[in-house]
DNA sequence: TTCCAGTGGGAAAGCGCATTCCCGTTGCAA
DNA sequence: TTGCAACGGGAATGCGCTTTCCCACTGGAA
């Protein structure tokens, strides 16, 4: 059996399509109250379910929004997801979800797919990357937006333009003040660490890592202090890891205490994890800072300096949530980067 | 303006919209090359975009596969959920979330809208419950997801199967060991622990909570252990800080070291961050275990014992994966549950 | 040469619904 | 009583696509 249409309803009724249609399903014109009772017992009786298909072929609009992330399973983007769930919600919309691993190419077949189920809106979180590998995905993925805007489509964006995107009309890009955020950690962190600095940072093309590191780089300048070594690795828990091993010995040996900045949070935990094991303590022999201020790390000791987000405000804002405040983010500084009073004898 | 449409394709390609559509989107009969390349080459020029609501129409299969979770922040379901997303994705189909906070009217809401939808199947994950606050709510939910599943639909649900649910085809439930996976726990944990057990639990009446808590109180009892004693709490973080505040006291008092149990990850690290301002460390001073094994939380120390559960595969499984190993579960005793050297002097 | 199976394109009938007209009723002013 | 506006229900059209059915055409066997 398959589910019962609105034409079966309008029979049980004894009413018209369009009668039943208007009953059901919010029209601007209401019949009257005796016939609306009947059409809605027979609904109930056969268990209608409107479908939404239909309706969206019919009205041509689905009620849909898309969201694209690297990994739902990232904190970073659950985050961001929930944002975008509560809007929809209040949009009264269901979210569609895509996930990519980051590479533009996968970002444009999910926006096509987007595309094609007509959604009204599309939400691209995850850094922005002007790769040299990543430039014809680029390409691509620009012009499937575009087409999609021309077409009638929203899409905002987390953090920055998508590169090569020329549209205007209704593209919007929900900005995160990264490089100011990164230079006022800086400037904090000048003000108490005497020693060197040293940044470890996603690879070079990721406007978000980039963007995090020259701000990190321009607080310190500010500061007065010299620029920041920088070490490349993947943007994740894993890469932090790696650049914690590889730090581990230089650690050891060097009688100067090193505060480091990793370009976010699970970069940072996993630097720290990498470090443990080799008998380096934060923030005893080195002090270190984040960026995000993932929820589920709050609990993490030594509790992580880093940059507060409002990263589900920023979801709802890039799913087009009038009223929520603009990006903001503070600098949270915490036990990791505190001195500890014996420490330089 | 709007997309283009295949009729507009066929046109531009001097071909029969029957044509067309047996060119762009796979018919089992192939026309030939050479009029396929001129249709290939309309549709490109025009940026032709498949309205797949149209073809979902037409076919009656929309290609969607709809996620119900609590909270696609908490990294408990957002595993799952990239699980689920993964098995999408080779199967060719979108994924449509949906958060309910838990409340069975939330997830009946949610199923009806699914079915308006009609998505090929539906996931719900998150516990059941038969508090009596949702006995409507359940009947409900019972109800919606019967008439999806005669209406041909397919659903998963992780864990138990929803109280009340009758149907038996396109229904069925990745099961979870829960209660062997915690009497496997309370085992292994009486071995080393001598002194008394307590657990912390979610509300009387959430499936995956008494689950555990019995399991737990099994595995205790086949040592030849007392009981322990229970207290319910809220079955996330904030539940079991609150849990942990109460305790701080009684553990400072105590002479004797607890071990305790919280039904889930987050609920322990809730409590072992309430208890360490109050000067209570784990593990001298108190050990603890967790459940779920959360990716995000194995950074933190000291190192949480817990029960490892394959939150992706039980994504994947229920998501209707067929080659996705069952669920299996192991107990990793670690660091939080470790008795120290020098321990009860 | 005739006949028939096989091939491949096109016309048309929906899929389930929203919506635009259209028309029969009703109520009220003239 | 007549006329007209306002109201409310119904028939019909179309949203963009898939799929069945039909038909014209081909080539090879008889």
């Amino acid at each position: 059996m398959a589910a019962s249409t609105l034409s079966e309803v309008a029979r049980l009724a004894g009413v018209s399509l369009a009668t039943a249609s208007r009953v059901l399903n919010g029209s601007s014109r209401k019949p009257a109250e005796d016939i609306a009772e009947r059409v809605r017992e027979a609904a109930d009786k056969l268990g209608y379910v409107p479908n939404a298909q239909a309706q969206a072929l019919a009205k041509s609009s689905s009620g849909l929004i898309g969201l694209v992330v690297h990994d739902i399973a990232d904190p970073y983007f659950s985050a961001i997801a929930r944002g975008v769930q509560e809007a929809a919600r209040q949009q009264n919309r269901m979210v569609l979800l895509a996930t990519t691993s980051g590479a533009p190419s996968d970002e444009k077949e999910a926006v096509a797919a987007f595309a094609a189920r007509r959604a009204d809106s599309i939400v691209i979180a995850g850094s922005r990357s002007v790769r040299a590998e990543d430039k014809q995905g680029n390409t691509e993925l620009a012009a499937e937006l575009d087409r999609y805007c021309r077409n009638g489509g929203h899409v905002g964006v987390v953090g920055h333009p998508v590169v090569g995107a020329s549209t205007t009309e209704g593209y919007h890009v929900v900005k995160v003040p990264n490089e100011e955020l990164a230079a006022g950690l800086a400037a904090e962190l000048a003000a108490t660490h005497d020693g060197a600095f040293l940044i470890i940072a996603g690879p070079e093309g990721l406007y978000t890592s980039d963007d995090r590191v020259r701000g990190f780089q321009r607080g310190l300048a500010d500061a007065g202090r010299p620029a920041a070594e920088v070490i490349r690795t993947g943007f994740n828990r894993a890469g932090g890891y790696e650049a914690g091993q590889a730090l581990a010995e230089r650690i050891k040996s060097s009688t100067e205490r090193l505060c480091i900045f990793a370009v976010n949070d699970v970069m940072a935990i996993g630097v720290t994890a990498a470090l443990r094991p080799e008998g380096v303590w934060i923030p005893r022999d080195a002090t270190i800072a984040g960026f995000d201020d993932i929820e589920t790390l709050r609990d993490f000791r030594p509790a992580l300096s880093t940059v507060h987000l409002p990263l589900e405000d920023i979801g709802r804002l890039a799913a087009g949530d009038p009223d929520t405040p603009p990006v903001s983010g503070a600098v949270k500084l915490r036990r990791s980067t505190e001195t500890p009073v014996e420490s330089q004898v």
